[in-house]
DNA sequence: CACTAAACATGATGACGATCATGATTAATA
DNA sequence: TATTAATCATGATCGTCATCATGTTTAGTG
């Protein structure tokens, strides 16, 4: 049964999106191809018509991710209260793929670390221009620390059982840099 | 072939040792069983005469690994100069077992959430003693502020394919942490 | 309107890995 | 010293995947 060009790349989107937000919500491992492809409404035999393996279509994933939207203005503060609410905790599948794959992507291959990387580096940029300070040094070194603070407070939230210390956490992280 | 009862205490310790390098390493998913009881100098059948399943062997490996010493007594600003030293980036094994396993974590049974988060709170506590600020209240968000940046930038840093970014994620995280 | 080859579905294949079954050795105990 | 039972080694087993082989449909193309 073959298909018309615009529904090929219709699939193929919806297999990067389906497998964005599974491998968000239970890491790369966990995720059999076959989930991604019922995810993605196909069977798992299209899979590599369109990917030459899981790894090819974890890196594939990554660059889609990545690369797909982050807000171009929006001042560090502003930025940092939305990504240390309680909802974008919560929201582990659709929430920031740094915080949901960072930890995991250091044990994937070089490609899929230097998809991550690409995204790292424009990321800081995107946020130093935002960044309090008096120089270009400073703003970027708010940029950088700011960022590194918010990632590992979204983690160190999402793996904590203990719900209140895990509101703490975000809630503390948040006043902390915005004063800095 | 029995063996003393020093013999056995001896091997389980050998074994969690092992295996909190190797998840460390790896990841959980990534490491067998067969390369756990490999690393710990013995035969995978002996796995189940200590642990009931390798979801227990995690839980027990975070345990062991999470309790085992944070100094007692070292200011924060000392502490974070040698978490984001390249050395403790570099040493993944040996490395701070939140920054290896927490992302990793998440995903994970909830006793081995609860393990995490009972070193967490514990860290947290220890952190905060040791924390700049005139009141309880603002030594606590020193300490989870910088704790999460702290974990946050070894996190990005080995995660990182480029060195220099790579570096710099440290350095700047470094300054940043110390003024506040 | 034929023809070709792409895209997908269905159904193997082959590894790998967690867990278990069995047996041998020997500490621990009386 | 004789007995018991624990600890480990060896060698299955059983499921779960990633990946591939084959067949069917039909979009593209001339």
């Amino acid at each position: 049964m073959k298909v018309s060009r615009e529904q090929v790349a219709e699939n193929r989107q919806r297999i990067l999106e389906a497998a964005g937000r599974l491998f968000r919500a239970k890491g790369f491992e966990a995720v059999t191809v076959a989930d991604v492809m019922k995810a993605a409404s196909l069977t798992h035999g299209a899979f590599y018509g369109h990917f030459s393996s899981k790894d090819d279509l974890i890196v594939q994933t990554l660059a889609h991710i990545v690369s797909a939207g982050i807000p171009e203005d929006l001042d560090l503060t502003r930025y940092a209260t939305t990504y240390l609410s309680e909802s974008h905790r919560d929201d582990i599948a659709g929430g920031c793929p740094t915080a949901g794959l960072a930890g995991q992507t250091i044990h994937q291959s070089p490609e899929a670390r230097a998809a991550m990387t690409a995204g790292l580096r424009e990321h800081i940029e995107r946020l130093s221009r935002s960044a309090p300070g008096a120089t270009a040094e400073n703003k970027r070194r708010a940029a950088i620390g700011s960022w590194a603070a918010m990632v590992g407070a979204v983690i160190l939230a999402r793996m904590s059982d203990d719900p209140h210390l895990s509101d703490e956490l975000l809630a503390q992280t948040r006043e902390w840099i915005s004063p800095k």
